[in-house]
Parts: structure tokens; sequence; C-alpha cells
DNA sequence: ACATGGAGTTACTAGTGAGTAACATGAAGT
DNA sequence: ACTTCATGTTACTCACTAGTAACTCCATGT
């Protein structure tokens, strides 16, 4: 991977950019892995510096602050969940919600994912922490709105939004807790299976 | 309320050691308040001596460290699901499942068990911890088991156990992050509304 | 009166971990 | 060669908290 740059422009030497750019990816992707695996208090920043063969200074160079690290990676996790918070507005409620519930799935079968979780618990404070409050309520609200929805178009059985979507959180909440990156099944595979055994539930229909 | 005793027994002083044992129990009850709102590591002891209005070595007369503090308190929550644990036999495996979960969903919206999740993910070590890693193992086997007894007898719709047992037990532990003890609903009417709503399932029943 | 020991306190140790200051190095531009 | 700046490092500070030592106090039984 050599510089190939001949036209170097006069202002921000590009190379220079993207390789921080780079390496700033490779940290919030260490602290990623840390966090998920050990949780905020049990990792410690000199851990994520270990694991990237640097030391914890170097890392304040690419963070602000150990909150900061979590919730950057946290946030990403909850924009890729975010952009499923639209669906197509011709299909049923139950399509749309579905579609949500598998993104949301397998965003929580990855490290990034799984961090959404520590930041919530953790309680991190701070824009990051407000941050993800906000979206998490904003995933909240859209999973009500559309199960409300589909009680009016039929294609959701009547029920209380509140606890149904309390419990849909929980159950893909869940996931971030036993979901093994190297297991037999896919985090797709998961997604698939949770949103058929939650759209059906635990009786046989008839 | 008063002591009645008047045959004072040579040994054991009765008064002393229930007066011991009432203080236990309050220590017990302000740890568990304390774990549940704050998490493990974010609760000092300090903090669970001052709701007592006593110091911190206080707390070491009634208790051996932090971690079986909070042990104590969560092996007493598990316990009383694992009194749920064995259903009548007459019933079918759906209605043992249900029994099973309506205990569940209780006892996670208590202070003691929110703490199963508190140790859980403080990855508490030790006995108590050790103790705490099976209950809950022995729990996911019998939902397991009665999953897959309930395709048999034809009381449940067919599935993957393992999955659906994480499933169920995400929607309830979720139940620990969100349940208002003062909330317009109490524990049952939850716990009551989850188990129907996870029967049930989303999609309309014709 | 006095000894005993249960119950609690004050004042510490020791370890850990976030965050910082100040210095080192090396590549790029002049 | 000389400066500059990005990038790191070493070596700290500072705060916090689990756990302990060594005492004080008071109720009880003799």
């Amino acid at each position: 991977m050599a510089r190939m740059k001949t036209v170097k422009s006069p202002w921000a030497g590009r190379d220079r950019n993207a390789e921080r750019e780079e390496k700033r990816e490779a940290v919030l992707h260490a602290a990623a892995e840390a966090f998920a695996e050990r949780g905020y208090h049990r990792t410690s920043l000199d851990d994520i510096a270990a694991r990237l063969g640097i030391t914890k200074p170097t890392l304040y160079y690419y963070a602000r602050n150990k909150d900061d690290l979590v919730s950057a990676v946290a946030t990403r996790a909850l924009d890729r969940i975010l952009e499923a918070i639209e669906g197509d507005r011709e299909s049923t409620a139950l399509a749309q919600l579905q579609h949500l519930l598998r993104h949301y799935a397998e965003v929580m079968a990855t490290d990034f994912g799984r961090c959404i979780i520590v930041v919530l618990d953790a309680h991190i404070g701070g824009p990051g922490g407000d941050l993800m409050q906000r979206g998490m309520r904003q995933i909240d609200a859209r999973m009500r709105e559309l199960l409300a929805l589909g009680t009016e178009d039929g294609s959701i059985a009547r029920g209380d939004p509140k606890l149904t979507a309390f419990m849909i959180a929980g159950a893909l909440n869940g996931i971030a807790r036993w979901f093994d990156e190297g297991g037999a099944l896919s985090a797709a595979m998961v997604a698939e299976k949770f949103v058929n055994q939650l759209t059906a539930g635990l009786a046989p229909r008839r």
C-alpha cells in the first residue's frame, strides 16, 4: 500500500488525514470489542490501548475520553438501526415492523450493537449518552406506532403497544448477551427466527 | 412486635439472634435497592451504608464482602423463580411454561430480581456467581424442555427450543430495565400480559 | 462493681484507573 | 541544517473505593 499521491493538495495532506481516519477506525473497533466482551467498568483504557499495541495517552489523541469512545461506538450501531426505521409505505404495518426488527436484531449481534446496551446500563451521560437515549426512544416510539397502525390495517393483533414494544425490545436486546460470532447461527438467521417467533407466538395456529 | 420471650434458653439469646437476622435483612434490602438502581460498579459500599445510616465497616459485620452481598440478594430472587420450575404434572407443557414465565416475570419486576441481571453482567465470580450461572442454566434448560414437550403434546407450535428460550428470557429480563414500582401496571399485570403476548404472537389469529 | 463480648466507629492501607504534563522522535517543508 | 507539527511515550497526579486495624461504647450476666 504505497502512497500513490502525485498532486499534493496544498491543504490537508490527503494521506495524513486518511491514515488518521483509519486509525480512529481501528480505535473504535478495538473499543467496541473490549466494551462488548467486558462491559463498561471492567474495560480500562489501558486494555483498549493494549489491544492496539499502543499506550493510553495515544488513545486520547483519537478520542476525547472514555465516555466519548463508548458513545461513538454505540451511536454508530444506533444509526444502523435508525436506517431501518422508515419502512416501505406500501407494505402492511406488520411487514414494516418486521423489517425494523430484523435490522435491530442483526445490529445487536455485533460488537458495536452490544455497546448500545453497555452505554444504556452504565448510565453514560453527556451528549453521547443523551443521544443514545433519544435514539432508543425514537425506536421505541416507532415500534409503538407501527403496532398501533397494525391493529388498524389488520396485520397485527390487538394488544398494548407499550408493553408489546418493551417485550420486543427486551427479546432483541437479549441477543447481545448470548450471541456468539463463531456459533452455528449467523446474525441474519437469528434475526429471521426471532422475527418469525415473535410474529407467530408460542401457541400453535390451527 | 414486642419481645414476648419469657423462657430465656441458656444458649443463644433468641432476641439477639432475631435482631441480628432482622438487620441482615435490612442490609440485603438496602443493597438490593442500591444495586438495582445503580448497577454493580456504580454502587459503593458507602452508598449502601449511607442508606442504612451506618458506616461501611458495619456492613462488613453483616456481609463478607461486596460480591457476597450482591450474590446473596440475587440468589434469593433466583430461588423464587426456581420454586416455579416444577409445574403441575397434569397440565399441558404450555400451561406449565406459562406458570414458570409468570413467576419469572414477577420476580424481574422486583429490586431483588433486577440484581440477577446485575450479577450476571458484572461477571461476579466466586461461589455466589457460580451459583447464579448454574441457576440460570437450570431455568433455561427447563424452558427448553417444556418447549420440546409442548411440541409433542401439541400445546406449543414447532420451533427452535434454544432460540425460543433465549427470546423469552430476553423479553423477561428486559422487565428489570424499565419496570417502575410506582407505575400504573402492577408486576402481576405485566407478567400476565407478557405471557399472553408471547403465547399469542403479533399476527392476528383468524 | 466488673468482666465479656456484640456492635459500631474513626482512621487508615492499598490498589486501580481516568486523565495530563512534559518530553522524544521523525517526517515534511523551507 | 532548521523549524514545525503530527504522533507517541514515560511518568506522573488525583480521586475513588474495597477492605482492615484498632479503638469505643454499651448491654448483659455474674
